[in-house]
DNA sequence: TATGAATGAGAGTTCATTCAT
DNA sequence: AATGAATGAACTCTCATTCAT
C-alpha cells in the first residue's frame, strides 16, 4: 500500500512537473514552435515520460488546457463565494478580471488554446468541453449572483459583454507587451476598468 | 523598354501573388504550421520562386507584414482626408474600427505578427518599424484633426485609448470565430460601437 | 545492469557501422557528394540515426578523422614498439609507409581531410588537435626510437622530412588510381622506397 | 566586320573572365562547392551567361582543365626549347618543377581534376585526352631530349618516375597550405630537390 | 514508470539549369 | 550574347513518436 502510495506520488509528481513546464514553453514558444524535448528536460524527465502521460503533443497541451481552465474558474467561484450581495459580487468580479494582468502568462495562455482550436477543428469538441465548464459555472451559478433576475433581453446583453471580457483582456496584456510604455500595468488596469463600466453599468 | 516592362510586370505579378497566398496561409495555420511548399502552390509558382522574391519564410512574413500594414494605413488617412471637421473625422475614425470586423482576416494577422515579435526578438526592429510608421501616421497626423490641440494629460489618456483599439478589436474578432452565436458581427460591431464611446467620450 | 549493457553494445554497433559507412561513402564521393541518406542505409540504419550519434554532417566527419587518426597511429606505434634497436625501427617505419600502399582508403580519406581543413578553417582547431595528436607521438616518442639524438639542425631536417613522407605517399596512391599501368602496387612501393631512403639517408 | 570583331572580342573576353573565374573559386571551394553564381559574379557577368559559353557546370570545369594543361605544356615546351644540349634540358626540367611551388594555385586544381576523374567515370575520356596530350608532348618529344635514346627497361623507369613528378609535387604543396612552418616554399624546394635528383639520377 | 536510441515523414533551403525577353 | 526570374530535384536537419530495455 505503501508503495503504491509512493509510486502514486511520483506519478503525480511527474505529471505536475511536465504541465507546469509545457505551460511555460506552450507560452513562450507558441504549441507548433514548442518542443516536447524542452518540456521534458524542464521537468527534469525524459523525452518518452512525456508519453507515458499523455497520448501526444496535443493531448499534453488540450490536458494543460483543462487543468489551468479549471483552476482559473475555482478561483472565480472562490472569490465571489466571499460575497453577500450583488454589489459586493460585481466588485469582485471587477477585481478579479482588473488583477488577470497581473498574471501574464494566463491571457497568453488562453490565446494559444484559442488559436489552437480555431485550427484543429477535430480538438474543437474537448477544448469546448473546458470552455463550456467555464461558461456554465459562471453562467448559471453567477448570473444569479451577479446581476439578479434579467429579462431575456437583458440577458442576451450581459452575456455578450461577458464573452466580450475575456478576449479584451487578451488583447491588453498582448499589447502591453509590445508597448509597455503606454500600456503600463498600471494603465492597462485603468483601461479595463472603464471599459468594464461601460459593459456592466449597473456596476455603480 | 518593353521588354523589360514585360519582364517587370511578371515579377511583380509573382510578388503579389505570393503576399496574396501567403496572407492566406500564414493567417489559416499560422506562422510556424504555415508550409511555403502550399503558398507557392497557391500563387501558382514553385517553391523556389519563392526564394526569388524573399530571403527566408521569415522574410516573407515580414515583408507581408509590412505590405499589408501600408495598405491598411492608407485606407485609414484616405478615410480621414475625405473629412472637414472634428466630428466627422472622428465618427469616420469610429466607423473604421467598427467596420474592421468584416475584415476577418486583418485581426488574425496582425495577432500573428504580433506573436512573431514576441518571440522572434531578432526581428522586433523591422517589426518595429512598420509599427511606428503605424503609429506616426496617426498620431501625428490624426491627433490634431481627430481630437484638436490638448492638454499633456489629455494627450496621454488618448494615447493610451488609441493603443487599446487595435488589441481589442483583434480579441473580439478571435473570440468571435469561437463563439459565433453570442459573438456576431452585429453583436461584435454593436459592443465595440460602445467601448469607442467610453473611449474617446468627446464623440458625442 | 544486462539490460544498460545490450542497450550499449547497440548503441556503440550502431556508431560503430555508422563511421564504417562513412569512410566508404566519404571516400567514394567526397564531403560535399556525400549523402547522409546513403550513409545512414549502408550502416542499415535510418537518417535520423546519425543525428542521435553526431551533431551534423561535418561532425560526423571530424568524428571519422579522429577516430582513423588514433587507429592509424595506434598501428604504427605497436609496429614500433616491437623494435630493439635504432635500425630495426627504421627498417619498421620504412616498412610502415611503403606498406600503407595496401590500404588505398587511408591515403584518399587523408586527403580528404586536408581539403576539409583548407576550406573550412572554422574546424580547422578541431582538425589540429588530431593531427597534433598524430604528429605528438610520432615526433616525440619516435624521433629518439627512429633518429636517436639530433642536432638542432639536423632535427629540422628530420622534421622536414616526415612531413613530407605523408604528402607524398598521398599524390602516388592517387595518381596510381589513376594510371594504375604505370604505378602499379609495386611500381609505387619501390619509388616510395627510393624515395625513403633519399629523405632518411641514414637508414642503411 | 569590325562590329563582328568587336563582339567576338567581348565574347572572347567573356570567356576568359569565366574561367579566370571559374579557377579561382574552384580552387578555393572545390568542384562540388564551387557555386556558377559566384563565378558568373566574379567575371561580372550574370550566372545565365554560363551557359551561353558552357554547357554545364561540369562542361566549365573540363574546359577549365583543357585550357589550364595546354598553358602549362606550353610553358614547359617553350622552356625546353630554349636549351641545346641533354645536360641544360634536364637542369631546366628540374627548376621547372621545383619552380612550380610558387604557383600555389596550379597543383590545387590538378588535384581537384583528378578527384573530379576518379569520381566521374563518364567524363574519364574527356580529361585523359587532356591528360594524354599533356603526356604525349613530354613522352614523344622530351624524352629523346632530355634522356636520349634509352632501353625499354630504362625507359620504363624514366617513366615512372615523369609520373610520380607531378603528384609528388601537389601532395607537398598541399601539405605546405597545413603545415607553413615545417614546409615552408623554401623547405618545400629543397625537398623537391632531393626527391627530383633521386628520381634521375643522372641530371648531374 | 521511465529511458533514450531509433525512426521516418517532412520541413526550409540551395542551386544547377532553363527560357522568355 | 546576356539577363535573371523561375523551376524542381535534392539536400541537410528536425522532431513527434515508438519501443526494447
Amino acid at each position: 500500500m505503501q508503495a503504491r502510495g509512493k509510486q502514486q506520488l511520483r506519478t503525480q509528481e511527474t505529471q505536475a512537473r511536465l504541465l507546469a513546464a509545457a505551460e511555460e514553453v506552450f507560452v513562450r514558444d507558441g504549441y507548433e514552435a514548442a518542443q516536447l524535448d524542452e518540456i521534458a528536460a524542464r521537468a527534469d524527465r525524459s523525452k518518452g515520460a512525456v508519453y507515458t502521460h499523455f497520448k501526444s503533443k496535443e493531448d499534453l497541451f488540450l490536458a494543460l488546457f483543462e487543468h489551468r481552465t479549471t483552476s482559473y474558474i475555482d478561483r472565480l467561484v472562490t472569490s465571489l463565494r466571499k460575497c453577500t450581495d450583488r454589489k459586493q459580487s460585481l466588485e469582485a468580479f471587477r477585481e478579479f478580471y482588473v488583477e488577470v494582468v497581473h498574471d501574464r502568462t494566463w491571457p497568453l495562455l488562453t490565446l494559444e488554446f484559442k488559436l489552437f482550436a480555431l485550427r484543429h477543428p477535430e480538438s474543437k469538441e474537448r477544448l469546448r468541453k473546458a470552455f463550456e465548464m467555464s461558461r456554465a459555472t459562471s453562467d448559471v451559478q453567477m448570473h444569479e449572483q451577479l446581476f439578479g433576475h434579467l429579462t431575456r433581453d437583458k440577458k442576451a446583453d450581459i452575456d455578450l459583454s461577458l464573452a466580450a471580457l475575456g478576449p479584451i483582456v487578451m488583447g491588453l496584456i498582448l499589447e502591453s507587451h509590445f508597448e509597455p510604455e503606454i500600456l503600463s500595468e498600471k494603465a492597462v488596469r485603468r483601461i479595463l476598468g472603464r471599459i468594464f463600466d461601460s459593459l456592466f453599468p449597473a456596476a455603480h
